[in-house]
DNA sequence: GACCGTAGCACTAACGGTTAGCTTTTTGAA
DNA sequence: TTCAAAAAGCTAACCGTTAGTGCTACGGTC
């Protein structure tokens, strides 16, 4: 019972990393779409129903460290010093994340992502998600009293500014303009402006 | 060659719609999930392939009607009058289909969207290519000159505008909020304003 | 009216992601 | 040592989707 202390987490989280770092290895060398579950089942040494015990779905193996994205997002907003507006918060995150992902270490991995349609859909899915989670966090500060509709539209808004940012021939000015757009939005949404 | 004139466009037409007819027939009495391929095909009298060679996908055979949407966006935008600012003309365009997919006649397909994962991904990635479309025409418009990246993000706030408003308690609030916000957006864009 | 190209459809068989059902091994604790 | 549960394994399937192949009906042409 109580915590299951050690060593099986340990092998666990091997496990796990094996897999993940095997899929990702076979991904790039000979394309996402050209190695099956099997291929990667066998080369990490593990049986098929084992990796799926491990990850959700073909795409969740590319996908692997996207909970750290939700976790930034939200703690951009509700961990960021008293007193600081909502906007700049977030603009600095998404700064970090979009840099982040367009480095030339993680370049070939979101070619990848681009050129297959089945890694651009769950991508899709999982901004959806990412965004009500900012949502929930927005509307649950304790600074601000924005509507429902307010904090989820601006949680979109700041989805989208990430997704258009890291696509854009030039991220950092992409991503003033798009926060220039956002800081618009989000004055109007209360006469007495952000806290 | 030409234009195959007559009968076999109309069994053609015939065909593919006795097909999505039955599939959501089938799909609202027993569930989306529930009910599959092989089901959608032997009670249209049509073999697999068949029904494969008119939809791409089974969720397809859900959003059958969806290519009006691209359409009637883009519409809005090339076709509105003479001098017509562009984001009233967009929110129009976005209060008329949201109505109409909040309609009580839509209702039970709409709550089968919602609850089948399956569907919402497929409705994302719809999303992406509507906001694209719309980004395009938008950049297109020889009234206004923005810059790529403001066309590309206000499409993406537009087509967020119809997912939050279509979601909402009151849609129609939640309609005009976000578009005052998209107004807000759209202004800081350029300093001379909408055309 | 006979002829031919092609569009539409059918059928079988498979592929690849995913899951269910059940057994075996490993691990932590009594 | 013994035991319960977690982790991993194996088999066999389900389901969406596609390739390959051939048949049939239609439309245009001589």
């Amino acid at each position: 019972m109580t915590v299951p202390s050690g060593r099986r987490e340990r092998k666990k989280a091997a496990t796990r990393q094996k897999i993940s770092d095997t899929a990702l290895r076979l991904f790039l060398e000979r394309g996402y779409d050209t190695v099956g579950i099997r291929d990667v089942a066998a080369e990490a040494d593990v049986a098929v129903t084992t990796l799926f015990s491990h990850f959700a779905s073909k795409e969740a193996l590319v996908f692997e460290r996207d909970e750290d994205f939700e976790q930034r997002l939200t703690q951009a907003v509700t961990g960021r010093a008293p007193h600081e507006p909502l906007i700049p918060a977030l603009r600095r995150e998404i700064r970090s994340l979009v840099r982040h992902c367009t480095a030339d270490s993680a370049a070939p991995i979101w070619r990848m992502i681009d050129e297959s349609p089945a890694l651009r859909k769950y991508e899709e899915s999982m901004r959806l998600r990412h965004a009500e989670s900012l949502a929930t966090a927005i509307a649950a500060d304790p600074g601000l009293s924005p509507t429902t509709t307010a904090s989820r539209t601006i949680a979109r808004f700041v989805i989208d500014a990430h997704s258009l940012a890291r696509e854009a021939a030039d991220p950092d000015a992409a991503l003033d303009e798009i926060f220039r757009m956002i800081e618009a939005a989000w004055e109007v949404t209360g006469p007495s402006g952000p806290a």
